[in-house]
DNA sequence: TCCGGTAATAAACATTTGTTTCAAACGTGG
DNA sequence: CCACGTTTGAAACAAATGTTTATTACCGGA
């Protein structure tokens, strides 16, 4: 199991490191030098440093998949046809982000991974992500729809996009946070605690009235 | 006016090869061959990329946090020492935000460097923009528990970021998302069509009703 | 006109980066 | 025990990075 052991071990510290610091700010040298392997592992194990990067995500994003689909099949077998409760499916997605990091105690680390994932240009990154783990998320927001018929569709798509931007960006940054959150109010917050205050939040966007119209006529750059 | 004219040309062009790569994926070179000045007035002018980097936000926020404090005295000034509502502190501060960008057309700019401001690791990024602009951001949080006095203090703060989650990570990433609303919804959206969108799920998240109690004697992790 | 400092330029600098090379060590099946 | 494919190891590679150094060009005031 050595070879197994040194691909791990590179997995391992490459993550954390990547969510501390990000992709391009984190070199080779730093990762196998902390891990105590050989610089050339990675060449030789993972091809190149962009592939290593996918194999993080993959580590997270596989397991992830697979429980997911298997809770929507789930949820889908117990109401057969009729349309699943929005805070069902909210709930269901929660409860599959949390298991597979718990299984490594790296919720915090997987959240930031998602986070950069969004936010770092990085373009084969989210052009992987997409092609790997598209689908998933496209059955998801189908169950989303049909969960909230009376929204129009574009505004749907925006809200779903807007608690997604709540929960990574809350989740990702939870380390800050969660010190100025002691510092201020004398109360340790876990994240089981957090995704309790979340959900209100979360319906509660989801269910927003309507916005107001456009104003006709308004042109912008 | 030679060197304010080149000063110029290396803010405008790094502005925008930063909002789309990142910091660290933008090298001078690529900045200054591009502006059409020499590599090395970046470190003429600037001392290093990192003051660079500071420089660029320093020409967002300054007039920001001008306008924005205006903005504040202005409203404390209409309602005389009665809490503000929070509609009004919310729309005063897009209305900030949109404003400084504006003059240039630059708002996604502007957005994504605050969103990698956040994102990116960026020590010394962070530690510059909390200690240079943080006071407005302090006086603006104050005036929101005013404006909230049924919230929890922790509540309150939770919620703050949430919502900063959300249009931070919207914003910061609106071309991709962009891109996906008009090949999917086939419409155009503007700025001040999210904004408008954003408007009534911001509140409703504020206002949601409270989290059930924590249940007593969960340990994790 | 000439001087003085400011700015622009080209070249070189020292590091750091990802990647490759090739030999040595390893371990497993015959 | 030997041979062979796999993995590790140290070193070198080329390319790219931020920064520095001299040198030249510029330009307004004495």
């Amino acid at each position: 199991m050595a070879q197994n052991d040194t691909v791990t071990r590179i997995l391992d510290t490459a993550e954390v490191l990547f969510a501390e610091r990000g992709f391009a700010e984190t070199s080779l040298r730093t990762i196998t030098s902390k891990a105590k392997v050989n610089l050339a592992a990675v060449n030789y194990h993972f091809g190149s440093k962009k592939s290593l990067i996918q194999a993080v995500f993959a580590r997270y994003l596989d397991p992830f998949t697979e429980r997911f689909h298997g809770a929507l099949d789930e949820l889908e077998r117990r109401y057969r046809g009729e349309a699943i409760p929005l805070e069902e499916l909210l709930e269901t997605m929660a409860r599959s982000v949390l298991e597979v990091p718990a299984e490594r105690n790296s919720l915090k680390v997987f959240m930031r991974l998602l986070g950069l994932a969004y936010s770092q240009a990085q373009g084969h990154l989210r052009r992987y992500i997409q092609e790997e783990y598209g689908s998933v998320f496209t059955r998801f927001t189908d169950l989303i729809r049909q969960a909230t018929p009376e929204l129009p569709d574009a505004e749907r798509f925006w809200r779903l996009h807007f608690v997604l931007g709540t929960v990574i960006f809350t989740l990702s940054g939870l380390d800050a946070l969660r010190d100025i959150a002691e510092k201020d109010y004398n109360e340790h917050v876990t994240v089981r605690d957090l995704v309790r205050r979340l959900r209100p939040v979360v319906v509660a966007a989801m269910q927003a009235p309507l916005p107001a119209p456009a104003p006709a006529g308004v042109r912008e750059a």
